[in-house]
RNA sequence: GCGCGAUUAGCUCAGUUGGUAGAGCAACUCUUUUACACAGAGAAGGUCGCAGGUUCAAGUCCUGCAUCGCGCACCA
C-alpha cells in the first residue's frame, strides 16, 4: 500500500497535479481520445460524438457560485459520456457582455479617474475594457480549471474575437439580405442612464406605488383622462376611447386643440379596441412618442408623432417650468399647473410596474429612434415554403403541441415558457449605442447604404457608430466555435453539430437559449441542440439571492481551498432537480469533505485489506458475497438510469448512500472476520468482493468526484488493464 | 389577468413509473489501543399546507382552497 494513504486526503496538493495530468494527457480533446478499445456491446470507443458547449461566462469579473453549479453539472456530463465510450468535446469560452461590462468599467474610470466615456473617447475606452477583460478572462480561466473542468482548452473562443466576429458579420448580411434585419423608426426601450436602446428582454419591472391623476386637457375639452405621466401628455395627439363605449361615441372623429401646460396639442379622437374602458375614465391620452403600446395604435391610425422628452429624461418643450427640466420635476409642475387651472379632478395612489434597465438600473423612456431589429414575424422563403423566424422557433421544441420538435427541455414545464415567450415576441431591436461590442457591419455614403462582411471598396464611406446586441453574437455561439462561417473548419467538426446537450440557467432561457435557436434553426437549418437542461439559482444559505449588495457572495475558490473541489461539485449537484433553485452554505459543503475522508479511509482499509493476495483472477465467491456484488450491480444499473435521464442529483445521492452506508458501514464491517479469518477461500472471496466494489464505486463516483476518485485509482491493482490508464477514460460500469 | 413552482423531522431539502416516509445539519445516549472520532452503534423526532375525490393502496394521481415565491402580459 502506498504510504500516502496513511495521511489524511488532501485536496490542496492533489487537484493541482491531477488536474494537470488530465491535460497533459490531452484526452480533454477529444481528437486524443485513444480508439484501441471497445465499448461492452463490441462497438469502437470514443467514435460517437458528444458535445456541448461552455454558456461562455461574461468577462465582467469572477465567478460565482451558480457558475461553479453550471461547471459541476457540465462537467459530470462530458466525462459520464466520455466514460460511456463517447467522443466527448466541450468547448470553452468567455462572453463579451457588451452592455455590463462596458458599465462596469465605466463606473470603474468615473470613481478612480472622475472621467466619462466622452473624456476618454471610442479608442481608449476599448483599450482599457480590453485590458480589464483580459484580466476577467485569466481569473474565470483559473476558476475553471480549479472546479476539475475537463473541458477543450485548445478550442477556446471568445465572443468577439475575430473568428466569432466574421461569423457575426456573416450573419447579419444574411438576414439582411433574406430582408429579416431592417432599421427602422420605431419607439423603442431607451435607457437615459446607459444612453442605449435595450431590448424589451433586458427590461426588469419593478413594483412600485404611483400616483394616478385624472383630469382634462383644458375646460374645453369635454373628455377626461387618466394618467401616472402628466409629462408625457405634452406629446400627445389623440384621445382613445373603446368603440362600443357609448360614452364618448359621439366624440369619435372630433378634434380638439389647446395649450397644454405651455405647449399647443391638437387631439383626435380615435376609437380603438385596445383601450380597456373599465380603466379610469375609459379614455386614454395617446403619447406616440414615448410610449410603445401607443405608438403602436398610431400607427394604426395614421397619427403624428410628437416627442417631447429627450435622450437624456429632460422635456424638450413646455413653458418655464417644465422645459429641460428632467422627467419628475417636469411631472411636478405639470400637476402645479393642472391644480392653478382647476382641470385636476382626482389623484390616486396605484401600484405600477416601473420598466428599468437590468445593467444600469435607469427607469426606461420609451423613445421614437432609428434602430436595427430583427423581424421576427416576416414571412421569407425556407424550402419553398413561406415561414417567420418565430415559427422556426416554435417548431424546433418538443411540447404536448408539437411532439414532432427536436429539442428536448429538461424539466419539461420549460417548454411552455418558452412558447408563452415567443407569443408575446416583438422584433428584436438589435442595435446598441455602446462602444463595447460587434459594430454594425453597415456603411452609408450620402444615400446609399451597403450591408457586407468586409467594408466597401472607394472612400466616402462611413461606419455605423452602433454595436449589436451581445446576444446577437451568444446566439451563433454553437456552430461559430465550431468553425462556421469557414467551410473547411466547420466541415471538420460537422459531427459535432447539433450539440448533444445546453446545459445553462434558467434565467436566459430567453436571453439565449430561445437566440441560438432562433439563429441555428435559421443560418443551418437545423436545432442547436437536441436537449435543452436548465438549471436554478444558487442561493445563499439562507435562502437569499447572491448579490453583491448583500454581500453575501459564497467564494468557490475559497470553498474549494476550504474543502476540497470534489466537495464542492458534490454540494451544488446532490439534490439539486433541474430547474430548482438551491441553497449552498459551508455546511453541506463540509459534509462532502468527510465524504471525501470516507472515500479515502476505506481505499486504505480495502488496499491494505487485500496487501499480498492474488487477485488476477475472479475466485469462486462465498453467497453473501455473491448477494453483495448482485446489491452492487443492481445500485449501478439503478445510477445508470438516473444519469442517463438527467438525473443527477438522484445519482450522486445514491452513490454517496451506497458508498457510506451500504459499502463502509455494513460490508466493510461485516467482511473484517473473513479478511483476518482462517478460511482460505472466504478471504479471498472477501478480498476480491471489497476491491471490486471499491474499484467499480471509485469509477461511478468518478464523474461526481473526479480528483480524488483519479488519486485512489492510480493505486488500484486493477485486473482490468494492466497499463495504468487514467480514470477519466475508463469505461462506466454498467 | 394567464401560467409555473413550492408547502415533507427543529433547520435545509430528497422521495424518478402510486405500495404504510429518507438524507445532511442541529439535539440525545453509548463507544476511543477499531480503515476513518472528519468515526461507529443506538434512540428520538413527521396526522407529508387544508378540504374533497379516484384506488385494494396516495407524500406521489384528480378537483378546489390557502400561504409563499417566480415568469409573462397589463400597467392610461
Amino acid at each position: 500500500m502506498n504510504d500516502k494513504f496513511l495521511k489524511p486526503y488532501n485536496p490542496g496538493t492533489t487537484e493541482d497535479r491531477i488536474y494537470e495530468t488530465w491535460e497533459k494527457s490531452g484526452f480533454f480533446n477529444p481528437d486524443n481520445l485513444p480508439r484501441d478499445q471497445k465499448n461492452i456491446d463490441g462497438s469502437s470507443r470514443f467514435v460517437e460524438p458528444f458535445s456541448i458547449v461552455l454558456p461562455p461566462p461574461n468577462v465582467t469579473g469572477v465567478l460565482h457560485m451558480g457558475s461553479a453549479m453550471m461547471l459541476a453539472i457540465q462537467d459530470i456530463m462530458v466525462r459520464y459520456a466520455r466514460m460511456t465510450g463517447k467522443k466527448a468535446l466541450w468547448i470553452p469560452g468567455t462572453d463579451h457582455a457588451a452592455i455590463a461590462t462596458q458599465s462596469v468599467v465605466e463606473k470603474q474610470i468615473k470613481k478612480e479617474e472622475d472621467k466619462s466615456r466622452h473624456d476618454l473617447g471610442r479608442e481608449e475606452l476599448l483599450k482599457r475594457i480590453d485590458i480589464f477583460a483580459k484580466k476577467s478572462h485569466d481569473t474565470i480561466v483559473t476558476q475553471v480549471r480549479k472546479m476539475g473542468a475537463s473541458i477543450d482548452w485548445s478550442r477556446e473562443a471568445f465572443t468577439l474575437d475575430e473568428k466569432r466576429s466574421l461569423a457575426v458579420r456573416t450573419a447579419f448580411r444574411k438576414m439582411y439580405e433574406d430582408g429579416l434585419i431592417y432599421r427602422g423608426h420605431r419607439v423603442v426601450n431607451w435607457d437615459p442612464k446607459g444612453q442605449t436602446t435595450i431590448s424589451d428582454d433586458e427590461i426588469v419591472y419593478e413594483a412600485r406605488k404611483a400616483k394616478l391623476y385624472t383630469f382634462k386637457y383644458s375646460k374645453d375639452i369635454p373628455i377626461t383622462i387618466s394618467t401616472t405621466r402628466p409629462e408625457t401628455k405634452l406629446g400627445d395627439t389623440a384621445i382613445a376611447v373603446h368603440p362600443s363605449d357609448t360614452r364618448y361615441e359621439k366624440y369619435i372623429g372630433k378634434e380638439f386643440s389647446t395649450t397644454f401646460a405651455g405647449e399647443q396639442i391638437t387631439l383626435k379622437v380615435i376609437a380603438d379596441e385596445h383601450v380597456d374602458p373599465e380603466f379610469g375614465t375609459g379614455a386614454l391620452g395617446v403619447t406616440p412618442a414615448h410610449s410603445i403600446i401607443d405608438w403602436e395604435m398610431a400607427q394604426r391610425h395614421e397619427l403624428p408623432l410628437k416627442q417631447v422628452i429627450n435622450e437624456y429624461g429632460k422635456m424638450t418643450v413646455g413653458s418655464l417650468t417644465i422645459k429641460d427640466k428632467k422627467t419628475t420635476e417636469a411631472r411636478e409642475a405639470v400637476v402645479e399647473w393642472l391644480k392653478v387651472e382647476g382641470l385636476l379632478e382626482k389623484e390616486e395612489e396605484i401600484d405600477q410596474n416601473v420598466a428599468t434597465a437590468e445593467r444600469t438600473g435607469g427607469i426606461v423612456e420609451p423613445l421614437p429612434k432609428l434602430q436595427w431589429f430583427i423581424a421576427v414575424n416576416k414571412k421569407f422563403k425556407r424550402n419553398g415554403e413561406e415561414v417567420t423566424l418565430k415559427n422556426l422557433m416554435v417548431s424546433a421544441v418538443k411540447s404536448s403541441e408539437n411532439t414532432n420538435g427536436e429539442i428536448a427541455v429538461v424539466p419539461e414545464r420549460f417548454e411552455r415558457v418558452y412558447l408563452n415567450w415567443i407569443d408575446n415576441l416583438r422584433d428584436w431591436c438589435i442595435s446598441r449605442q455602446i462602444w463595447y461590442g460587434h459594430r454594425i457591419p453597415v456603411w452609408y455614403k450620402t444615400d446609399e447604404i451597403f450591408v457586407g462582411v468586409e467594408a466597401p471598396q472607394g472612400s466616402g464611406w462611413t461606419q455605423d457608430e452602433d454595436t449589436l446586441d451581445t446576444w446577437f453574437s451568444s446566439g451563433l455561439w454553437t456552430f461559430s466555435t465550431l468553425g462556421w462561417p469557414d467551410g473547411t473548419e466547420f466541415a471538420k467538426h460537422r459531427e459535432f453539430h447539433p450539440t448533444t446537450i445546453l446545459e445553462t440557467g434558467q434565467d436566459i432561457l430567453f436571453f439565449w437559449v430561445a437566440r441560438m435557436i432562433l439563429m441555428s434553426t435559421y443560418i443551418l437549418g437545423e436545432v442547436p441542440f437536441k436537449t435543452v437542461y436548465l438549471h436554478g439559482l444558487v442561493r445563499d444559505a439562507k435562502g437569499q439571492k447572491i448579490s453583491k449588495s448583500l454581500g453575501n457572495n459564497v467564494e468557490p475558490l475559497e470553498m474549494i481551498a476550504k474543502y476540497g473541489a470534489d466537495a464542492v461539485r458534490m454540494s451544488l449537484v446532490v439534490a439539486v432537480g433541474p430547474g430548482n433553485d438551491s441553497k449552498v452554505g459551508d455546511d453541506k459543503i463540509k459534509a462532502y469533505k468527510l465524504f471525501s475522508n470516507k472515500i479515502w479511509n476505506a481505499t486504505r482499509f480495502v488496499l491494505s485489506s487485500i496487501e499480498g493476495a492474488d487477485l488476477s483472477s475472479k475466485p469462486i465467491l462465498g453467497e453473501v458475497d455473491q448477494a453483495r456484488i448482485k446489491e452492487l450491480d443492481e445500485a449501478i444499473t439503478d445510477i445508470t438510469s438516473d444519469m442517463n435521464n438527467y438525473r443527477y442529483y438522484l445519482a450522486a445521492e445514491k452513490l454517496y448512500h451506497y458508498f457510506w452506508h451500504t459499502f463502509a458501514d455494513k460490508i466493510i464491517e461485516e467482511s473484517k472476520g473473513a479478511v483476518n479469518g482462517t478460511d482460505a477461500d472466504a478471504r479471498v472471496s472477501a478480498q476480491w468482493t471489497l476491491l471490486h466494489i471499491l474499484t467499480t464505486s471509485i469509477k461511478a463516483l468518478h464523474p461526481f468526484m473526479p480528483y480524488i476518485t483519479e488519486e485512489i485509482w492510480a493505486e488500484l491493482p486493477n485486473s482490468e488493464n494492466n497499463e495504468k490508464r487514467l480514470l477519466m477514460i475508463e469505461k462506466w460500469p454498467a
